[in-house]
DNA sequence: AATAGAAAAAGTGTCGACAAAAAATCTGCG
DNA sequence: CGCAGATTTTTTGTCGACACTTTTTCTATT
């Protein structure tokens, strides 16, 4: 095109970056239609990178496709939103378990700098937790990626990152909750540092039962069941 | 076109079914080249159905893919395959506990079925188990549907199905280990009769845990972990 | 006026084409 | 005879076009 320098980066893999971040802004609700014609105007490319990306968050449950009716953004009812936090317990766990034997005294500490920080925000706003997000998730990937398994790693990082940032913004976190989130934060990385795998996958199990039971109980009946790609969506 | 009736199935996902059976069947072996301009010759179609085939199947990891150099079979070193192993043990054990309090009565007979025909094909052919393979893969999806949570269904029936169908052909089993796991089968079973999701999670996670040690010591050193996208592949 | 049917518009799935990059081949020099 | 550089060929990434389906709009009838 036109613009700056692309630098071996692909338009489809820009494409794939741009429509995630439309979606986690917000800009495309859950169960509203992803038109090709339209973002591909929006994006300033053609129809083929673009189908690549929709493929591809399809592949990762963001989007739904029916065969001929197109895709649109996921719709996250009460029930889903637990399902993906039972598959989140599972990967988290043994991902915890993992990092036990695997994490270096430095990488301990740097949990331990990014504990304070999150103490710190949250002193300085009173547990309120719209910048804690960020810690919270940076938390759970640099954990993570001590489990120096690439597998668990793609899968926590990349293949679930935007359907868990869609499930985040059901949750309209009460202090409360960032408190006992950050207290048992603090259990998982002392698990850690002592290398008791049993203890970091229970605590890390613990920790993510309860943000489910927060979340559940904050969703309520919050979003319906419905939008099954009927036709067409009313504006 | 001018075959049969597609009834409303697109060409990209009979390209998705077909390209994964060529790479199952070992058409297309580990490492090698994924030609574009050659499977699309092959299977009759353009390029860009083709494409979003190999976009979902890279999602999968199944396909490795570099910017300009196109995609490649992944290649499965004993460590990749104990990393798989490892993710299945804590995905497959959460199914079993998940599925521990949602199973039916007529779904654990129909699993008892199963576990004789197991036993009939096994003592029939000497616990040789190349077609034991088939009801080894239909017992573990056949708990996962169990489990009534479609992520956890998606997962195993669908993103993960090519990788281990993959890394089965790496292990060539011994029939003193087709006996294991048809025993280890059985109390998977017992725990999900008595719907005792702990006793259903761990039973299942020792099974996959013994399948891993037992790849393992299996592949030892036959797949190199060589293969990062060289140039070209040697004929 | 409301509804059923027909016509028009828009969207999806697929194809062929082209530019740029990579791989293979050819060529000349040591 | 081997190797470095240049040339040809192949392949990837992207685009525009077209057919067929779905959706919307228009029209006519009861």
């Amino acid at each position: 095109m036109l613009d700056e320098l692309d630098d071996s980066t692909t338009v489809a893999d820009s494409a794939l970056a741009r429509l995630t971040q439309v979606i986690l802004d917000g800009e495309l609700k859950p169960g509203a239609k992803v038109s090709e014609p339209e973002l591909a105007r929006r994006f300033g490319i053609s129809r083929a990178p673009l189908r690549e990306a929709i493929r591809r968050l399809e592949e990762r449950s963001v989007l739904t496709r029916a065969p001929r009716l197109g895709a649109r953004v996921v719709v996250l009812s009460p029930a889903k939103v637990e399902q993906i936090f039972i598959v989140r317990e599972a990967v988290e766990g043994m991902i915890a378990r993992e990092a036990a034997t695997r994490i270096t005294d430095s990488e301990i500490a740097q949990l331990r700098e990014n504990l304070a920080r999150q103490k710190a925000r949250s002193e300085e706003i009173g547990f309120s937790t719209f910048l804690t997000r960020e810690l919270d998730s940076d938390f759970h990937t640099f954990i993570a990626r001590c489990s120096r398994n690439e597998f668990l790693i793609k899968f926590l990082c990349e293949d679930y990152a935007t359907l868990i940032g869609l499930c985040r913004k059901h949750l309209r976190q009460v202090p409360e909750r960032a408190y006992r989130a950050f207290v048992e934060h603090g259990r998982i990385v002392d698990a850690l540092a002592d290398r008791d795998a049993d203890m970091a996958e229970l605590a890390m199990r613990r920790h993510i039962q309860a943000s489910r039971q927060m979340m559940v109980a904050s969703v309520q009946e919050s979003g319906g069941e419905g939008v099954r790609h009927r036709r067409r969506l009313p504006k």
